[in-house]
DNA sequence: GATATATCACCCCTTTTGGGTGATTTTAGC
DNA sequence: GCTAAAATCACCCAAAAGGGGTGATATATC
């Protein structure tokens, strides 16, 4: 018993969070040492529980999921902490795993999903669940329409990187004046006439 | 039967490719229409297969997976790529999805997870094994050790994205002389002297 | 053969950068 | 409440980089 794992759920809908708790009740090595209604309700008791896995929403009233995750970390630094949630915008799920977050199930997410990720966290893995997948690849796939050239691509991606011109030119084994032609062409195709301009719009567009 | 999917294998290593092939043939929908050795002795014959979904290994003579990725997506655009390997290095699979692959599999992925993983992909989704999601996730979480203040890396990320201390100092409403007083901070923690040190550094040690 | 791409050259001037040396006010931790 | 860290601003300097203009040439690629 002493040796269960502890199991925090802070999930403001009570139906959602009466029903992760029985779920996760019924699995032998679990407990749920405690379930509160938002991250402002719980903080206080949080040390106290000690938990090993926190399920944490990210929509509720006060202080919200993601804004906890810093926290937590903090005040509970061998916490693992799941975000299960129906967001998952792009933004969403990279904030959330950005603060730290070791996984991100949606609420979509069937009983054996949740204690395979509950496990799985605790063995230092990372858990997403399909959707949440797809949404980081897609987030990821270059742009293949992009109108920059191979050489032109190269060039951005290394003034991205911080790299000056003269850097760029001595590891490509080009002239400084070829660099800086190929930069003229870039901001031409991108419509700019700097180098944040350049790396804003190919960001945004995903040309690099 | 003309309704079934369209699959093509290529996977250098025969036991594996029979193997995958007497799985999925299998499958009442699934039609395997060809197996390559390589992509060298695919490519001619691709474009008559006509497949919806090829299962691509990384590691195989001649053309490598990742290579072969453009080159299919380029006579095959409306084909899905699922890649199968036994690489799961953080650097391979963001590559991998960045020329365009559509999932990335291991090769201890199941049976099933294979199965619905070219369902899902021909679904427009994105699919990943859980050891890949792990590698993913683990590459987006931040260092929570860093030297830098949030102020600072809150200057470091803007310079990252291109910005000059004039536009950061304007943007943030603070003078050019405490940007530029950050930026001495930063390098000195860094133990760098040039912006592009500073970027390669702060992002190899996920700062920013 | 025409168009796109990659390469290099020289002009200009403005902005940015990085180094040095200082100070003041908040903020946060003990 | 004290102390240390963080954030803010000031002014010096010279070198580097940036951005705009206008060209040429070779090599692909279609």
């Amino acid at each position: 018993m002493s040796n269960n794992l502890r199991i925090v759920i802070i999930e403001d809908d009570e139906i959602l969070r009466k029903g992760y708790e029985l779920l996760l009740s019924d699995v032998e090595d679990f407990s749920i040492v405690n379930s509160y209604g938002s991250y402002d309700l719980a903080k206080k008791q949080l040390k106290e529980d000690a938990p090993q896995v926190i399920l944490l929403d990210i929509n509720m009233p006060g202080t919200s999921g993601l804004q906890a995750i810093p926290e937590i970390k903090k005040m509970l630094s061998n916490t693992h902490i799941v975000i299960l949630t129906v967001f998952d915008s792009a933004e969403t799920v990279f904030e959330a795993l950005n603060m730290g977050a070791d996984g991100y199930l949606t609420k979509n997410a069937s009983s054996e999903k949740i204690i395979e990720a509950i496990r799985d966290v605790c063995n230092g893995g990372g858990v997403m669940s399909i959707n949440v997948a797809r949404i980081v690849m897609h987030s990821f796939q270059k742009n293949l329409n992009s109108p920059l050239t191979k050489r032109e691509t190269e060039i951005l991606k290394r003034i991205a990187a911080g790299q000056t011109k003269t850097q760029i030119a001595d590891e490509l084994f080009i002239d400084q004046n070829t660099v800086r032609s190929h930069v003229k062409n870039i901001y031409i195709k991108l419509d700019v006439n700097s180098k944040s301009e350049a790396i804003k719009t190919a960001t945004k567009n995903r040309f690099i």
